[in-house]
RNA sequence: GGAGAGGUGGCAGAGUGGUCGAAUGUACCUGACUCGAAAUCAGGCGUACUGCAAGGUACCGUGGGUUCGAAUCCCACCCUCUCCGCCA
């Protein structure tokens, strides 16, 4: 959520910012909100003052035992003209902030102008680009020849977009995830969570999830009460463990690390990445979240990139980092790096990471707040990254590190979660 | 799932219709005393909106309702605790 003081101020500047997102908006709507919204209010809390005035003198009236009923008759009077003010004023606030949550982030003023992904701009480039000899597999045909990736099965236990992996394969997946959160807590000062899959609206609607995108995720009904959803990203439950809260300035950063399951329903990716694990409805991702103060966050959306480039170079893992434009972040994103990891059999550079600093947009919606150093609460910056997502980190280790006769090698820095293994082939 | 109790300021805890944004204790901040500290004493100490200011308004789990007036009464929901049942 933008700060309604600067929309109140500036919306031509704002509407300008946005317009780089893509989003044309008319202010126009909500300046007529807010003119009748600042009459009517201050027209209201006249309305209650009179009232509370006149009821404290009945309260006093009758306390000495006298007549009160031409003071209660006076204020009587006020009732109708209060109950509608009220009821109107709800209606006008109700309205406003339906319209300013669903206005997206302001992009910083170091993002690349752009139209869409076609004007994002790479950053640097690490690591060799692997060269074969041979006639090189994708990860699903290697999978399937490991006999440790079947997605038939997935489907038939639940539907497309699923997986079950089998054997070294799944302990590949496992290891990936357990070395991510080791270095991310032993190397990069994070504290290591456990934390619910399924969360409530509020916390969605603090990371700015809802209340626009619920159709990206997947709802748990619960009879008569509120549904549940399944977390799209563990960034939900970590980022709202601040919602509503004043930390001391002290503890900042908070700085978590979080490896979960991630639920998406993939609505309107319609034949996008169909084939593989590229794309899934369920995936495991070790989450990286800081929450700082405001001039912590630029150092620390730098940081926390670094912190999840470093476990693509200790796997050996070619990539690019490259900055989104304005036209292509995130809803509640400031500035975004995504990192892309080399794919051999797409020749290209694929996502595997995406790494934001949010500013004070979700914590505006979250109400989170540090007290600052004149003591009082000012909203914090949070920040998230994936560091990194498991699944296509899986993908980019079976098709660079495969070999001539399906085998596929297994990064050094992985071998001790998997019992020393040092090649992963069929007879494994 | 059944029965009961309860949700008030950082924490503890009073308040069951009127001058209550809320006693008191504690924590914290400032000052006095002290070489310094402890102890003691005095003062301060929630958030947000609005106003140049004085001030005004809202908030006692959430949402409705009754009333001239609600922390207090009524209804629904959420959550916590205790006991019983069930269970990874």
């Amino acid at each position: 959520m933008l700060d309604i003081q600067l929309l109140r101020t500036q919306p031509e500047d704002v509407a300008r910012r946005l317009a780089t997102r893509g989003d044309e908006i008319d202010f126009t709507p909500f300046n007529a909100l807010e003119a009748e919204r600042k009459s009517l209010q201050q027209r209201t809390q006249d309305l209650q003052a009179q009232r509370n005035s006149l009821s404290k003198q009945i309260g006093v009236l009758k306390g000495k035992g006298e007549d009160a009923s031409a003071v209660m008759a006076e204020v009587g009077q006020l009732g109708d003209e209060l109950k509608a003010s009220e009821a109107r004023l709800a209606v006008l606030l109700e309205e406003i902030t339906a319209f300013t949550s669903a206005l997206p982030n302001l992009p910083g003023d170091d993002v690349p102008v752009g139209a869409d992904e076609n004007d994002n701009v790479e950053i640097k480039r690490w690591g060799e680009v692997p060269v074969f000899d041979f006639d090189i597999k994708d990860h699903v045909d290697i999978g399937a020849g490991l006999n440790g990736m079947d997605f038939e099965t997935a489907t038939k236990l639940t539907g497309s977009r699923f997986v079950v992996l089998q054997g070294p394969v799944a302990r590949l997946h496992r290891a990936l995830a357990q070395f991510m959160l080791d270095t991310h807590t032993a190397e990069h000062g994070y504290t290591e969570l456990y934390a619910p899959y399924l969360v409530n609206s509020a916390s969605l609607y603090g990371t700015g999830q809802l209340p626009k995108f619920a159709e990206d995720l997947f709802q748990v009904p619960r009879g008569e009460a509120e549904p549940y959803y399944l977390i799209p990203t563990a960034e939900v439950p970590v980022t709202n463990i601040v919602r509503d809260t004043i930390t001391p300035a002290e503890q900042l950063p908070l700085k978590w690390a979080c490896h979960t399951p991630c639920f998406r329903s993939e609505a309107g990716s319609g034949g996008r990445d169909v084939r593989g694990l590229i794309r899934q409805h369920q995936f495991e991702k070790v989450e990286l979240v800081q929450i700082t103060a405001p001039e912590q966050s630029a150092q620390a959306h730098e940081d926390l990139t670094r912190h999840a480039e470093t476990i693509l170079e200790k796997l050996g893992l070619p990539y690019r980092r490259i900055v989104l434009c304005t036209g292509d972040m995130g809803f509640s994103s400031q500035k975004t790096y995504d990192l892309e990891v080399w794919l051999p059999a797409q020749n290209t550079y694929r996502e595997i990471s995406s790494c934001s600093n949010f500013g004070s947009f979700q914590a505006r919606r979250m109400q989170a707040r540090f007290r600052n150093a004149q003591g009082k609460p000012e909203l914090a910056h949070t920040l998230n990254g994936s560091g990194l997502a498991v699944g296509r980190t899986l993908v980019a280790i079976l098709e660079n590190y495969q070999q001539a006769d399906g085998s596929v090698r297994v990064p050094d820095v992985l071998q001790p979660y998997m019992g020393g293994i040092k090649v992963l082939s069929a007879q494994a």
